[in-house]
DNA sequence: CGACTGCTTGAGAGTACTCAAGTACTGTGG
DNA sequence: CCACAGTACTTGAGTACTCTCAAGCAGTCG
């Protein structure tokens, strides 16, 4: 990990509400950047939750290990998503870059200093929680109540939608998704080589895709 | 459902931060009583979510139906716990009492009218969100990587630790339990007889059980 | 080109599900 | 007080889905 700025000076000046920064901004003016190459740990499991980050490029994975060695992926960040935050005084998951990965960290304990500017961004990490919580209840539903081909399809769809474009190139290893889904590695390949047959969607390799059938996969991601 | 208060009325006083009251002395001085019969509705999936309620007495579900008619319960609330707390605008899940059950809701729109109060309100509900976050993320683990077994046994544990005690009532169904977990009602059947021939809890009449090896118990619930 | 890692495919096994029947508990009416 | 109905729970047998183990294939890097 390499920083690539030096630490933050107090920021207190009066914003106008309609001139308050965006959330991007406000971690580029209270943050420090760091950046991070493949599979390199952001931060570990057990650490203090001082630091929220926010992701300028690049995606991260969060996971948690049990004692036996089984893995969950508790969630994907992509770019502009928020991530680290905890109320508990220390983190339950680790995360890790999955590929070269920019970030913006401001420490939380810091942002009493920064006046308005600090409320804002206190503000901010509210709402994401919240967001998070919502996020994470869907992610509840499909892991309880779907099957291996449904989890895929929402997998799929989920990604698709967040990363944009016609072709979407999946930053996460079969593993990843395995884990992320509460299936096998076997599994996942065989939902995403039954999905590709039946032309739902259409694979260039395998971490690139596009969708062929919007319609047949909205279907299978139910609600 | 019985309104038992009067709308209530703006508190601005000044609170030194020692004499600040507690969450449940809080929520009621800003908010108003409810009672629920057994299975009423608290408040519907697609309801608006301005009120936030806390438990004084009883236990609530909260769930969500699939479209074919599959169900999710994602969590339950008893004695002092806060729910209702959702970014969105609109509720994506529903809530309905367990038993008889009295809570205090309070309107989050007005708690800008309630001065200090009302903001120590407001960080005590970011603090419960966050609360709320890590419990749902322990869930999503059971529901990713655990046995029924581990699940179940993750359940007792849970609810043992909640409601305190030597014996424990169980509040809902063994449906409830099993949409909870993410099984069938046969399976949760089965896995508390299984837990109950090996000697690890036992049970009076099916809705009061008692920890006999709160060993085993926790070597099944892991983490 | 060869080794390595990541992904796919196949066969067989095991866990949880489905369907079905039976038992216990609760409340109601005789 | 007992019989009955209704709901909730348990148990059993057979099935299906996902997992495990094993082998083969593809893409990447030295």
């Amino acid at each position: 990990m390499t920083l690539t700025a030096a630490q933050p000076s107090p920021v207190a000046r009066l914003y106008p509400a309609e001139l308050m920064p965006s959330v991007g901004e406000l971690f580029e003016r209270a943050g420090v950047a760091m950046t991070f190459c493949a599979d390199e740990e952001i931060y570990a499991q057990g650490e203090a939750t001082d630091l929220v980050y926010r992701v300028t490029s690049g995606s991260v994975r969060a996971a948690r290990l049990l004692s036996d060695g089984r893995r969950q992926v508790a969630g994907f960040y992509y770019q502009g998503d928020l991530f680290g935050l905890e109320t508990a005084p220390i983190h339950r998951a680790c995360t890790e870059a999955l590929c070269d990965t920019r970030v913006f960290a401001v420490r939380r304990s810091a942002l009493r200093h920064y006046g308005e500017l600090g409320e804002h961004l206190e503000r901010m990490l509210w709402r994401a929680t919240g967001e998070e919580l919502s996020q994470v209840r869907d992610h509840m539903l499909l892991l309880a109540r779907k099957n291996a081909v449904e989890r895929v399809a929402g997998f799929l769809d989920d990604i698709a939608q967040r990363l944009g474009g016609d072709w979407v190139d999946l930053p996460m290893t079969r593993q990843d998704i395995a884990d992320y889904l509460g299936l096998t590695i076997e599994t996942v390949s065989r939902m995403l080589t039954q999905l590709q047959v039946e032309g739902v969607v259409q694979f260039q390799g395998c971490r690139r895709f596009r969708i062929r059938a919007p319609a047949r996969l909205a279907s299978l991601v139910a609600a």
